[in-house]
DNA sequence: TCAGGCTATGAAAACGTTCCCAGGAACTTT
DNA sequence: AAAGTTCCTGGGAACGTTTTCATAGCCTGA
């Protein structure tokens, strides 16, 4: 039924030993043998057994990628440039929701751990414990995690936010709403309050609330009962929902108030108005994960050191920003 | 290194067989002994190695799901249906995304098929022949592609198409225009302007274009000037598009147009106003699909025949449908 | 011409399971 | 008490690769 090395070998007239190194270390091989047992392979249509290999020791060929929740529009793009990426490498990618629930992550990373040579663990719910011995186990990058001694992918939003209060300033605005609801790349480093106070904007922070599109809905008449003309918010999602409830109140956007969200997913690009938005590149995000985990796969035995890189932000300007209203 | 199924006997006195049979078949084994193994092997921390395991002709324990772009926001929660629906059945999800082309299809789909016990195939750009050649190798399911002898789920929209121009006639309008972009499932059957002439409404037909954002921009003109008051949108991506360029050109919706889109994305709900539109139960999908492939790969053997399931849908009633206005 | 060093190939072990085949023990049944 | 069943367990082959080791042929240089 499916062919095996040994069929091709027989084909050819050489030995199961020859054909193996023909794709595994085809100069090793003497070129005419080579041209006869690719021949023959093709004409039989063989492909070599991935669990045959896997058992005898030569990895998986295969990435793990686990990811809190594919519905969040924000993932989707990072998963196909993952695969993507990964394809040009010679990895296929298995991808696996667990809902950010702890318990569904640990089951998850069971099951998938021994089909995999490694893992992208995607703003994981386990703990810094639990992580490490993990990564005694089986090489291991965290995004949005800060692990000692664990290979990071660390999102910055610094830039963004920074471009995002001299955006508003230059506009004019004075007064700004945060909706948060725990990100943890903002509680990194320099504040958001300090970057807003920096560009002379008075922030107040609403929340933390749950990343959900009501919460934005709520939010709105709070960022007009402050009296404020600029609202950042936790994510696109968020965002919608305060341009939704917004418009149900008769304030203008961007008229009245100018919002401004973090992601820049496709509700951003097409919601009415377009929204202003943080970008953080999900090629770069999906390029930079890909690479740390197969520096450590490789590396594996000569123990490479842990790394951490940082993916930047930048402000994407749309309709959903302008001139504060003078008063 | 890792712990094997000859340590968990050693550890519990018995031979490898007997640990073997503990997890495949524990009621052949007595259950003190039973007992003893199951306690060694959680005390070592085993767990099966699935390369031996498939490699000894055990299958994969794993479902393949070829998607033509998750970006595209329809495929997310059927994929996390698919995942959560497979994992009870003891399966893990392997998806790949083919950029829809069949270059990247042809690829994927083998560099996958070894690593996976069938395969669903949603919207297929492969030709039938290819299809059916594919089925003789492996248990496939496509979603959305009629292919005799191969198993099938097959989008049904004519209910929800019918609830819609039922909807629109309720509200009392007579003109409707129609933004088509290809869906396969519209080809099927009571042609959607069968459906809306049965409800008294005119159907203007504009198009195929593609399916993007800018599609339902450049149509929203035109159902102005057709005089239409009403739009159904290939998806709600596209009817998105109509309702962005609506509110630049000073009509409101649902005041003086109102539009309908396909699908029931993410979109949907969180647009202003948020859409009405036609669902398709993301959760049905995956259940029939998943089925049907754990159907096939069972009874692998014994041949079952080919089925096929029909998933149906409804009109969603949101904020972009209202009554017509009167002139 | 011969020692030594390549190069190309083959034989065979090993990877961790599952499962068929036997065989021993403990019961029934006659 | 012998024969037949049933239940439980162990031995060992097989799955398809990769890779180590060995060998045979060929070439190089003295």
């Amino acid at each position: 039924m499916t062919v095996t090395i040994r069929e091709v070998a027989e084909a050819a007239g050489v030995s199961v030993s020859t054909v193996s190194r023909a794709f595994t270390a085809p100069d090793q091989v003497k070129p005419l043998t080579l041209k006869r047992v690719l021949e023959a392979a093709t004409a039989l249509g063989y492909a070599a057994n991935p669990a045959a290999r896997s058992l005898r020791g030569g990895g998986t060929g295969t990435l793990g990628l686990i990811i809190p929740d594919i519905a969040n529009p924000f993932f989707p793009p990072i998963i196909k440039a993952m695969q993507a990426r990964a394809r040009r490498l010679g990895y296929t990618v298995l991808m696996a929701d667990c809902d950010e629930q702890e318990a569904d992550e640990i089951e998850t990373i069971a099951s998938v751990s021994k089909r995999v040579d490694g893992l992208v663990l995607w703003a994981s719910t386990l703990s810094e414990t639990r992580l490490r011995e993990l990564a005694g186990r089986i090489p291991i990058v965290v995004v949005n995690r800060d692990v000692p001694e664990v290979s990071e992918v660390r999102i910055s939003l610094a830039a963004g936010i920074s471009q995002a209060a001299e955006h508003l300033r230059a506009y004019g605005h004075r007064k700004c709403v945060f909706i948060n609801a725990s990100r943890p790349e903002l509680a990194r480093g320099k504040s958001i309050h300090d970057s807003f106070e920096a560009a002379g904007l008075a922030l107040t922070e609403i929340g933390p609330y749950e990343p959900r599109f009501e919460t934005g809905v709520h939010a709105a008449p709070l960022i007009l009962a402050h009296n404020a003309t600029a609202v950042l918010a936790h994510n696109d999602l968020v965002a919608l929902g305060v341009l939704h409830q917004l418009a149900n109140l008769g304030a203008s956007v961007p008229g009245d108030v100018s919002v401004i969200g973090i992601d820049d997913t496709l509700l951003a690009s097409v919601s009415t108005p377009s929204l202003t938005t943080i970008r953080i590149s999900p090629d770069e995000l999906a390029v930079r994960s890909v690479e740390l985990l197969t520096e450590a796969i490789t590396g594996r035995d000569d123990d490479v050191p842990a790394r951490v890189v940082e993916v930047g932000s930048r402000l994407v300007p749309r309709a959903s920003t302008g001139p504060a209203p003078n008063r």
